[in-house]
DNA sequence: CCAGATGATGGTATCGTTAACTTCTGTGAC
DNA sequence: GTCACAGAAGTTAACGATACCATCATCTGG
């Protein structure tokens, strides 16, 4: 069976290939008796136009880029899910990459995604390498960076401060009169948007002078596993400890895992606090304190931000903080 | 600044389009002089080729579609992440897209990616309304179809029997001595595999001569929070119930947290096990028992039959089960 | 009853690339 | 020295749609 072209539908229904066309994209602009015999060709031949070459023709596709580390992270995949599901109800389609939070890998993603010409390009993060942001600039595309508010924006951004979230939790455990509260990190730095809570913790330990202790475990994606072991290193250098802030709530699964283990009182002999408001933070034992951002806001707005943007209506640049919010549990 | 198109490049390196072309895919079918000249004038540029324009010339272009249930659930996440980087490296594109286990919304979206003409379509699921189907066939296009094994294959398939996980669990609580079985499972009944994981525990209670104890509650998809309520609802009717099989870990956490609550003593009063041994399932409490099988493995399997596949060197379906594990923690 | 407006349809060029063929160049064998 | 031939580069015509403009029929009003 040949694959069916509009030839075919044009010859079918007795008009040329530009009333097809019409017919599919613009009805208004063909008469009732001759549309209802091409919606019938149509639907006889199961004929689905090829975007591609309507794309080449009309030079405009409907794709858009979207980086993120991982797919299999819920707080990206929620992002992805409502971006993806907004877009798709204007036609768009997402063309996903995942950078396992290499700066390099970002750039082979885009240069090779370009190849695509999106309409878009949403990237996570503030951080990029220079090659890439001279790709960014020559795509003379919109591009979005999400999850983070950049200092420098390459152009719209819709996030919030990691920076912030490290000082509201660090500040909430001290006025809830823990004094040796350690921080719990990923052994690699790729992470930005941790190593910026990280950052809040640390300036806010010393303005409120605390003691900074840092520990390190494992390597991004994070495991519940690494908890365990990083609590006994924060044990071994403050054994006093009275507080851990972990960089992600998977993290602080894992301390709490061990807490228990070590038969440790929570939250009297030990607070924990993690970031990210899992759904199954909620459901540990003790509950947890935690921050909690919407990925599926993000989504949204950048979804929103973007249609605007390519339906013309509103062509500058915006940064939108969808903010945080500090969920007090049992585990503090 | 104009977009950067092969006549530019071919004018700069002073050669014809052609041999752009083929500098840029066949690069040993140019004298490495010329070579040269054009990969610098490629770089100076910052030249990429249109992809849509190289595809529809030749024919042949490197979309694959993906569609899960949801991008925001482990198991799918785990099994897109890893198809698509496996992808990815020969230079596929994924176009994801995700059905809300709505046929309706399956069939719509397949009609919608058939425009983009990729080179294989890949499905959640064993179920696929008829029209999704006359759609498949007519895209002459191999199916693979992922996370079940279906009695009757649309082409190949890389999956499970859920059918049997059901029975493993039922069999394996009997063994341990339990008698009152209960199963907690979604108000809709649009996860197929859901149901079929129910089907093998209805089967087995039925031989092993036990009461059969289903409850339904909320609908896909499924929240921890539906855990309490549904535990509740298996107790209303069997109050000395001493065992709840839930149709995904997500369900179990929120039981093992009404458990808690309710003060009962596990495993000894109740024992509880999930499915899908999320990553959390080790760090509940107690631990889970569940039923483990791996995303990432259906995700890696499916893309290397893919590539056997689209690379001609084997067009035969295949049926692969990636099979499933049963993991005894201490809820049971 | 006819000029001009309006609406419906068709013809042709084009989008940026590659397939298939043609042409050109230089090399080596006889 | 010539001829055959391989390798390198160029020419032309698609690929499947849409943009743009031309055409034709029909309608409207004076």
């Amino acid at each position: 069976m040949k694959p069916v072209r509009m030839r075919e539908v044009a010859t079918r229904a007795g008009v040329s290939e530009m009333t097809v066309s019409r017919a599919l994209r613009t009805p208004d602009a063909v008469a009732p008796r001759t549309l209802e015999r091409v919606q019938r060709a149509v639907e006889e031949l199961g004929y689905v136009p090829d975007l591609a070459a309507g794309s080449l023709s009309s030079k405009r596709n409907r794709f858009i880029v979207a980086l993120v580390p991982l797919l299999n992270s819920s707080p990206f995949a929620d992002t992805l899910q409502s971006l993806s599901s907004e877009l798709h109800q204007e036609g768009y389609q997402l063309l996903m990459g995942t950078t396992d939070y290499s700066l390099k890998r970002e750039e082979e993603l885009i240069q090779a995604l370009l190849g695509h010409r999106p309409q878009a390009i949403v990237v996570t993060g503030r951080h990029h390498g220079a090659e890439t942001r001279r790709r960014l600039d020559r795509a003379q595309v919109p591009v979005v960076e999400i999850w983070d508010l950049p200092d420098q924006p390459i152009d719209s951004a819709v996030g919030y401060s990691n920076f912030a979230c490290g000082v509201a939790l660090t500040e909430y455990l001290h006025a809830r009169g823990r004094r040796r509260i350690g921080f719990a990190i990923s052994g690699m730095r790729d992470d930005d948007r941790g190593e910026q809570r990280l950052q809040g913790y640390r300036e806010t330990v010393q303005r409120l002078g605390l003691e900074e202790v840092v520990e390190r475990v494992g390597q991004p994606p994070i495991r519940m596993e690494y908890g365990r072991q990083v609590l006994r290193q924060l044990q071994a250098r403050v054994p006093d400890l009275d507080a851990v802030i972990c960089v992600s709530d998977t993290l602080a699964i894992g301390v709490l895992s061990e807490a228990r283990e070590q038969g440790l009182d929570l939250p009297s002999q030990l607070a924990v606090a993690g970031f990210g408001d899992f759904e199954v933070a909620q459901h540990t034992h003790p509950s947890l304190t935690t921050i909690r951002v919407s990925g599926r806001e993000i989504g949204r707005k950048t979804a929103e931000l973007l249609l605007r943007r390519l339906e013309g209506e509103d062509q500058a640049p915006h940064i939108i903080d969808v903010s945080f919010q500090l969920i007090e549990r049992n585990s503090t």
